[in-house]
DNA sequence: GTTCATGCAAAGGATTTGCAAGTTA
DNA sequence: TAACTTGCAAATCCTTTGCATGAAC
Protein backbone atom coordinates (compact mmCIF):
# COMPACT_ATOMS: atom_id res chain seq x y z
CA UNK A 1 0.00 0.00 0.00
CA UNK A 2 3.59 2.19 -0.01
CA UNK A 3 4.59 3.12 -3.27
CA UNK A 4 8.13 3.50 -1.55
CA UNK A 5 8.94 0.64 0.26
CA UNK A 6 11.79 1.23 2.89
CA UNK A 7 14.72 -0.67 1.05
CA UNK A 8 13.96 1.78 -1.79
CA UNK A 9 14.27 4.71 0.27
CA UNK A 10 17.15 3.61 1.90
CA UNK A 11 18.51 3.09 -1.43
CA UNK A 12 17.55 6.54 -2.51
CA UNK A 13 19.03 7.99 0.82
CA UNK A 14 22.20 6.38 0.45
CA UNK A 15 22.13 7.68 -3.71
CA UNK A 16 21.95 10.60 -2.22
CA UNK A 17 24.74 10.62 0.18
CA UNK A 18 22.40 10.80 3.18
CA UNK A 19 23.10 8.33 5.93
CA UNK A 20 19.57 5.50 5.74
CA UNK A 21 18.72 5.91 9.37
CA UNK A 22 15.36 4.83 10.64
CA UNK A 23 14.20 7.95 10.97
CA UNK A 24 15.03 9.24 7.88
CA UNK A 25 13.93 6.44 6.34
CA UNK A 26 10.35 7.01 8.03
CA UNK A 27 10.45 10.57 6.85
CA UNK A 28 11.50 9.56 3.24
CA UNK A 29 8.49 7.06 3.27
CA UNK A 30 5.74 9.82 4.37
CA UNK A 31 7.56 12.42 1.98
CA UNK A 32 9.29 10.69 -0.79
CA UNK A 33 6.18 8.57 -1.42
CA UNK A 34 4.44 10.57 -4.23
CA UNK A 35 4.52 13.93 -5.63
CA UNK A 36 2.98 16.18 -2.55
CA UNK A 37 3.43 19.90 -0.80
CA UNK A 38 3.31 18.97 2.59
CA UNK A 39 4.46 21.27 5.89
CA UNK A 40 6.60 19.51 8.78
CA UNK A 41 3.70 19.02 11.00
CA UNK A 42 1.71 17.12 8.67
CA UNK A 43 4.72 14.91 7.69
CA UNK A 44 4.67 14.84 12.41
CA UNK A 45 1.28 13.86 11.53
CA UNK A 46 2.12 11.01 8.83
CA UNK A 47 4.49 9.48 11.14
CA UNK A 48 2.63 9.24 14.45
CA UNK A 49 -0.41 7.95 12.50
CA UNK A 50 2.18 5.03 11.21
CA UNK A 51 3.35 5.14 14.64
CA UNK A 52 6.97 5.73 13.48
CA UNK A 53 8.39 7.22 16.57
CA UNK A 54 10.42 10.25 15.38
CA UNK A 55 11.22 13.83 17.28
CA UNK A 56 9.72 17.14 15.92
CA UNK A 57 13.38 18.20 15.93
CA UNK A 58 14.31 15.02 13.97
CA UNK A 59 11.53 16.15 11.29
CA UNK A 60 12.75 19.55 10.62
CA UNK A 61 16.56 18.43 10.38
CA UNK A 62 15.58 15.81 7.99
CA UNK A 63 13.56 17.79 6.07
CA UNK A 64 16.46 20.34 5.61
CA UNK A 65 18.95 17.81 5.08
CA UNK A 66 16.68 16.26 2.38
CA UNK A 67 16.22 19.88 0.87
CA UNK A 68 19.97 20.61 1.07
CA UNK A 69 20.78 17.55 -0.91
CA UNK A 70 18.34 17.70 -4.33
CA UNK A 71 15.54 15.39 -2.81
CA UNK A 72 13.16 17.66 -2.42
CA UNK A 73 12.23 21.57 -2.53
CA UNK A 74 11.47 23.51 -0.10
CA UNK A 75 8.25 26.07 -0.95
CA UNK A 76 7.87 29.80 -0.02
CA UNK A 77 4.42 30.51 -0.32
CA UNK A 78 2.81 30.85 3.51
CA UNK A 79 4.76 33.09 5.90
CA UNK A 80 3.12 30.88 8.09
CA UNK A 81 5.04 27.46 7.37
CA UNK A 82 7.14 26.04 5.29
CA UNK A 83 6.19 23.22 2.48
CA UNK A 84 8.17 20.82 1.27
CA UNK A 85 7.60 19.38 -1.99
CA UNK A 86 8.80 16.10 -3.66
CA UNK A 87 7.75 16.87 -7.45
CA UNK A 88 11.14 17.32 -8.49
CA UNK A 89 10.27 18.09 -12.36
CA UNK A 90 10.81 21.92 -13.09
CA UNK A 91 7.19 23.23 -12.11
CA UNK A 92 5.29 26.24 -10.42
CA UNK A 93 2.23 26.12 -8.29
CA UNK A 94 -1.26 27.61 -7.84
CA UNK A 95 -1.73 28.21 -4.73
CA UNK A 96 -5.25 29.08 -2.96
CA UNK A 97 -4.91 31.64 -0.67
CA UNK A 98 -8.62 30.46 0.80
CA UNK A 99 -7.72 27.11 1.58
CA UNK A 100 -3.90 26.81 1.52
CA UNK A 101 -3.91 24.38 -1.20
CA UNK A 102 -0.87 24.18 -3.65
CA UNK A 103 -1.21 22.70 -7.31
CA UNK A 104 1.75 21.99 -9.63
CA UNK A 105 1.94 22.80 -13.20
CA UNK A 106 4.50 21.77 -15.48
CA UNK A 107 6.77 24.97 -15.99
CA UNK A 108 6.73 23.94 -20.18
CA UNK A 109 3.01 24.71 -19.47
CA UNK A 110 4.01 28.21 -19.04
CA UNK A 111 6.16 30.30 -21.19
CA UNK A 112 8.65 32.85 -19.46
CA UNK A 113 10.35 35.01 -22.17
CA UNK A 114 12.64 38.29 -21.33
CA UNK A 115 13.99 37.34 -17.94
CA UNK A 116 16.00 41.01 -17.54
CA UNK A 117 19.58 41.38 -16.45
CA UNK A 118 20.15 40.11 -13.14
CA UNK A 119 21.43 42.45 -10.38
CA UNK A 120 25.10 43.40 -10.59
CA UNK A 121 27.61 40.58 -8.97
CA UNK A 122 24.55 38.07 -8.88
CA UNK A 123 24.22 34.69 -10.34
CA UNK A 124 20.70 33.00 -11.35
CA UNK A 125 19.35 30.27 -8.34
CA UNK A 126 15.97 29.49 -9.43
CA UNK A 127 12.67 31.13 -10.65
CA UNK A 128 9.71 30.83 -8.48
CA UNK A 129 6.12 31.77 -10.25
CA UNK A 130 3.40 31.32 -7.59
CA UNK A 131 -0.43 31.99 -9.58
CA UNK A 132 -2.37 33.47 -5.98
CA UNK A 133 -6.28 31.82 -6.38
CA UNK A 134 -8.96 32.38 -4.27
CA UNK A 135 -12.47 30.73 -4.09
CA UNK A 136 -14.78 31.22 -6.58
CA UNK A 137 -17.41 34.43 -4.93
CA UNK A 138 -20.15 32.10 -6.78
CA UNK A 139 -19.24 29.18 -5.85
CA UNK A 140 -18.46 28.44 -1.81
CA UNK B 1 13.34 66.10 2.35
CA UNK B 2 10.81 64.02 2.39
CA UNK B 3 8.67 63.76 -0.73
CA UNK B 4 5.51 63.19 0.79
CA UNK B 5 5.13 65.56 3.46
CA UNK B 6 2.20 64.68 6.32
CA UNK B 7 -0.49 66.51 4.08
CA UNK B 8 -0.71 64.24 0.97
CA UNK B 9 0.03 61.65 3.24
CA UNK B 10 -3.27 62.20 4.83
CA UNK B 11 -4.69 62.84 1.95
CA UNK B 12 -3.80 59.77 0.35
CA UNK B 13 -5.26 58.02 3.40
CA UNK B 14 -8.39 59.99 3.14
CA UNK B 15 -8.52 58.84 -0.31
CA UNK B 16 -8.41 55.18 0.10
CA UNK B 17 -10.94 55.42 2.69
CA UNK B 18 -8.56 55.00 5.67
CA UNK B 19 -8.91 57.52 8.86
CA UNK B 20 -5.81 59.79 8.63
CA UNK B 21 -4.42 59.37 12.27
CA UNK B 22 -0.97 60.59 13.19
CA UNK B 23 0.32 57.32 13.59
CA UNK B 24 -0.88 55.99 10.26
CA UNK B 25 0.26 59.22 8.54
CA UNK B 26 3.96 58.65 10.15
CA UNK B 27 3.93 55.32 8.90
CA UNK B 28 2.32 56.70 5.30
CA UNK B 29 5.22 59.08 5.41
CA UNK B 30 7.75 56.29 6.20
CA UNK B 31 6.96 53.92 4.09
CA UNK B 32 4.73 55.49 0.86
CA UNK B 33 7.79 58.08 0.55
CA UNK B 34 8.75 56.16 -2.78
CA UNK B 35 8.96 52.70 -4.21
CA UNK B 36 10.63 50.30 -1.83
CA UNK B 37 10.54 47.20 0.61
CA UNK B 38 10.48 47.42 4.08
CA UNK B 39 10.00 44.91 6.64
CA UNK B 40 7.68 46.07 9.22
CA UNK B 41 10.79 46.23 11.51
CA UNK B 42 12.28 48.79 9.46
CA UNK B 43 9.52 50.56 9.55
CA UNK B 44 9.60 51.18 13.08
CA UNK B 45 13.19 51.43 13.44
CA UNK B 46 12.52 54.11 10.84
CA UNK B 47 9.97 55.75 12.80
CA UNK B 48 11.81 56.09 15.95
CA UNK B 49 14.62 57.39 14.27
CA UNK B 50 12.17 60.63 12.76
CA UNK B 51 10.91 60.27 16.88
CA UNK B 52 7.34 59.25 15.66
CA UNK B 53 5.90 57.36 18.29
CA UNK B 54 4.37 54.49 17.06
CA UNK B 55 4.18 50.93 18.69
CA UNK B 56 4.87 47.88 17.03
CA UNK B 57 1.41 46.38 17.26
CA UNK B 58 0.51 49.84 15.30
CA UNK B 59 2.55 49.43 12.71
CA UNK B 60 1.78 45.91 12.26
CA UNK B 61 -2.24 46.76 12.25
CA UNK B 62 -1.27 49.82 9.68
CA UNK B 63 0.55 47.47 7.37
CA UNK B 64 -1.87 45.27 6.83
CA UNK B 65 -4.66 48.25 6.59
CA UNK B 66 -2.52 49.46 4.16
CA UNK B 67 -2.14 46.55 2.42
CA UNK B 68 -5.79 45.51 2.42
CA UNK B 69 -6.93 48.93 1.26
CA UNK B 70 -4.83 48.85 -1.88
CA UNK B 71 -1.55 51.17 -0.18
CA UNK B 72 0.75 48.23 -0.23
CA UNK B 73 1.23 44.81 -1.31
CA UNK B 74 2.69 42.53 1.42
CA UNK B 75 4.76 40.24 -0.11
CA UNK B 76 5.99 36.34 0.50
CA UNK B 77 9.61 35.96 -0.37
CA UNK B 78 11.34 34.69 3.04
CA UNK B 79 9.29 33.18 5.69
CA UNK B 80 11.30 35.29 8.57
CA UNK B 81 9.67 38.55 7.85
CA UNK B 82 7.38 40.03 5.98
CA UNK B 83 8.19 42.58 3.37
CA UNK B 84 5.82 45.19 2.51
CA UNK B 85 5.87 47.10 -0.81
CA UNK B 86 4.77 50.66 -2.25
CA UNK B 87 5.51 49.94 -5.93
CA UNK B 88 1.92 49.45 -7.20
CA UNK B 89 2.71 48.76 -10.33
CA UNK B 90 2.62 45.81 -11.80
CA UNK B 91 6.11 44.01 -11.34
CA UNK B 92 8.09 40.64 -9.92
CA UNK B 93 10.97 40.84 -7.74
CA UNK B 94 15.10 39.44 -7.70
CA UNK B 95 15.35 38.13 -4.02
CA UNK B 96 18.88 37.85 -3.23
CA UNK B 97 18.78 34.97 -1.32
CA UNK B 98 22.38 35.96 0.17
CA UNK B 99 21.41 39.22 1.85
CA UNK B 100 17.90 39.44 1.61
CA UNK B 101 17.36 42.40 -0.86
CA UNK B 102 14.68 42.76 -2.85
CA UNK B 103 15.02 44.44 -6.47
CA UNK B 104 11.84 45.28 -8.79
CA UNK B 105 11.24 44.56 -12.84
CA UNK B 106 8.56 45.56 -14.60
CA UNK B 107 6.10 43.33 -14.98
CA UNK B 108 6.22 44.02 -19.06
CA UNK B 109 9.60 43.46 -19.05
CA UNK B 110 9.16 39.62 -18.44
CA UNK B 111 6.62 37.74 -20.65
CA UNK B 112 4.14 35.80 -19.11
CA UNK B 113 2.34 33.32 -21.70
CA UNK B 114 -0.02 30.04 -21.35
CA UNK B 115 -0.67 30.36 -17.47
CA UNK B 116 -2.90 26.87 -17.28
CA UNK B 117 -6.47 26.98 -16.44
CA UNK B 118 -6.71 27.28 -12.69
CA UNK B 119 -7.92 24.69 -10.45
CA UNK B 120 -11.63 24.24 -10.37
CA UNK B 121 -13.70 26.38 -8.55
CA UNK B 122 -11.15 28.83 -8.07
CA UNK B 123 -10.47 32.86 -9.55
CA UNK B 124 -7.34 34.66 -10.59
CA UNK B 125 -5.94 36.20 -7.10
CA UNK B 126 -2.86 37.39 -9.09
CA UNK B 127 0.50 36.07 -10.13
CA UNK B 128 4.06 36.59 -8.28
CA UNK B 129 7.36 36.13 -9.49
CA UNK B 130 10.58 35.44 -7.63
CA UNK B 131 13.53 35.23 -9.65
CA UNK B 132 15.91 33.95 -6.77
CA UNK B 133 19.84 35.07 -7.24
CA UNK B 134 22.72 34.86 -5.21
CA UNK B 135 26.31 36.38 -5.05
CA UNK B 136 28.08 35.51 -7.79
CA UNK B 137 30.99 32.78 -6.83
CA UNK B 138 33.94 35.24 -8.36
CA UNK B 139 32.42 37.94 -6.79
CA UNK B 140 32.73 38.52 -2.88
C1' DG C 1 36.35 5.74 20.96
C1' DT C 2 35.25 9.29 17.70
C1' DT C 3 31.82 10.98 14.97
C1' DC C 4 27.24 11.38 13.71
C1' DA C 5 22.12 11.22 14.87
C1' DT C 6 18.32 11.68 17.95
C1' DG C 7 15.02 13.75 21.17
C1' DC C 8 13.43 16.46 24.72
C1' DA C 9 12.62 20.74 26.46
C1' DA C 10 13.71 25.38 26.21
C1' DA C 11 14.84 29.32 23.46
C1' DG C 12 14.09 32.37 19.64
C1' DG C 13 11.79 35.58 16.75
C1' DA C 14 8.09 37.54 13.97
C1' DT C 15 3.41 38.50 14.45
C1' DT C 16 -1.04 38.76 16.93
C1' DT C 17 -4.13 39.50 20.70
C1' DG C 18 -6.39 41.04 25.13
C1' DC C 19 -7.64 44.76 27.19
C1' DA C 20 -7.55 49.21 29.36
C1' DA C 21 -6.89 53.98 28.32
C1' DG C 22 -7.23 57.67 24.95
C1' DT C 23 -9.55 59.99 20.82
C1' DT C 24 -13.12 61.55 17.84
C1' DA C 25 -17.37 62.75 16.24
C1' DT D 1 -21.94 58.29 24.33
C1' DA D 2 -20.64 55.03 20.75
C1' DA D 3 -17.25 53.66 17.70
C1' DC D 4 -12.67 53.54 16.66
C1' DT D 5 -7.44 53.68 17.80
C1' DT D 6 -3.58 53.00 20.31
C1' DG D 7 -0.06 50.64 23.08
C1' DC D 8 1.79 47.64 26.32
C1' DA D 9 2.67 43.21 27.64
C1' DA D 10 1.63 38.63 27.16
C1' DA D 11 0.49 34.96 24.20
C1' DT D 12 1.06 32.29 19.97
C1' DC D 13 3.03 29.59 16.57
C1' DC D 14 6.63 27.75 13.68
C1' DT D 15 11.26 26.68 13.80
C1' DT D 16 15.85 26.20 15.82
C1' DT D 17 19.12 25.15 19.45
C1' DG D 18 21.52 23.17 23.63
C1' DC D 19 22.84 19.29 25.31
C1' DA D 20 22.89 14.70 27.00
C1' DT D 21 21.92 9.96 25.46
C1' DG D 22 22.45 6.52 21.96
C1' DA D 23 23.95 4.36 17.61
C1' DA D 24 27.43 3.42 14.10
C1' DC D 25 31.76 2.55 12.10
Amino acid sequence: MNALDQGLAAQLLAQHGIAPTPQRVAVACVMLDRRQHLSAEQVLDRLKRRRARVSKATVYNTLRLFAARGLLRELTVDRDRAFFDSNLAPHYHFYNVDDGTLTDFDADTLRISNVPALPEGTAHAGIDVIVRVCRKPDAP
